[in-house]
DNA sequence: CCGAGATACTTAACATGTTAAGTGAATGCG
DNA sequence: CGCATTCACTTAACATGTTAAGTATCTCGG
């Protein structure tokens, strides 16, 4: 395990056609995107081995504590609440219902929806996975400082915020 | 739009075998994983239909970016790169090498490495992409500003130095 | 009433994330 | 030299991300 091959600061020869040298891009080490992966990836890598010995994925346990601080709600709203898409929580909701950690059933007023909620079983697993998730949280706060914490959380709200209303809805470009 | 905000109709019966409410934890909204996914989210959404154009997902752009700044490189260290995990990395290597995007030999020194590059395609596809991509960084730098893009970066890479050697090496408890 | 359009999901299809196991090639040590 | 280890990937298997279709239900104008 000594060096890796050559080191790629430098050099930088863009090989072949000059086309890459026409365009240059930023170092795509620090694009914004790649720095929150990396950070998101850095603070989940904490939580998986702990959610895993519980069975659960990360996805999972986002639904099963977004249902445990309500009585019920419908698929949709959850997608919201859990940051996922239908789809995905369409196939996790069935599993979860299948290893009986939450129930459904049909709105009475509308057909179409179907209420959610947590059962005692997810309420258990969540009572047994909950400590050991807030343990971790804590450790991470006291390592990254509380106040840096907050600031940081603020920082992604605002840019949250700042994007809201740019690509999200169909610009309806007629450009085709 | 009708709103679908307070109770629609069925008053949300206290529910029989209602379980929520008993496993008390932050407001799961607020975790610092769930801010920096819909952060991380934001600023894809821009950037997902323009590369969709080009017929490529964010991560094989990450892929052509990386090999863009250098003659070649082994996998392991691409998906370091890229950050990508192996099995990703050698799914997506196999779909652009039979798209021509990359090319591949086998490092003459070490039978087991393979040394990838982009391909003349590769850089042309690059140059198409490239300059509709920075238009969109530099209209979310605009949006959110130049200097607040640069704290909330630096404090990203601090958060991530923070938590380096904490989960990432197994920590052999023998706690089981 | 009725049928066109909107809603609330669900399925399908393809790509990646994540962990574990497999394969072939180098290395190190007795 | 022989062979167990380690390495550098690749496959496999399962779960989710992402977009497009499909299905049943509801709403509303005529």
């Amino acid at each position: 395990m000594t060096k890796k091959s050559a080191d790629p600061a430098n050099a930088s020869a863009p090989a072949a056609g000059s086309a890459a040298r026409q365009v240059p891009m930023r170092d795509f080490s620090r694009s914004l995107p790649m720095s929150l992966l990396r950070a998101r990836e850095a603070v989940m890598r904490q939580f998986r081995p702990s959610l895993r010995e519980h069975g659960l994925t990360e996805q999972q346990w986002r639904i099963l504590r977004a249902l445990a601080a309500i009585e019920a709600v419908e698929v949709t709203e959850l997608a919201r609440t859990a940051f996922l898409l239908g789809p995905s929580l369409s196939r996790i909701l069935r599993d979860l219902e299948a290893r009986n950690l939450i129930e459904r059933r049909i709105a009475k007023a509308d057909q179409r929806r179907s209420m959610v909620s947590i059962s005692k079983e997810g309420v258990k697993l969540m009572a047994s996975v909950a400590p050991n998730s807030e343990a971790i949280y804590a450790e991470i706060t006291r390592r990254f400082g509380a106040r840096k914490l907050a600031e940081l959380q603020e920082m992604l709200g605002e840019l949250e915020h700042s994007l809201a209303g740019l690509g999200s809805a169909d610009d309806a470009r007629a450009e085709e």
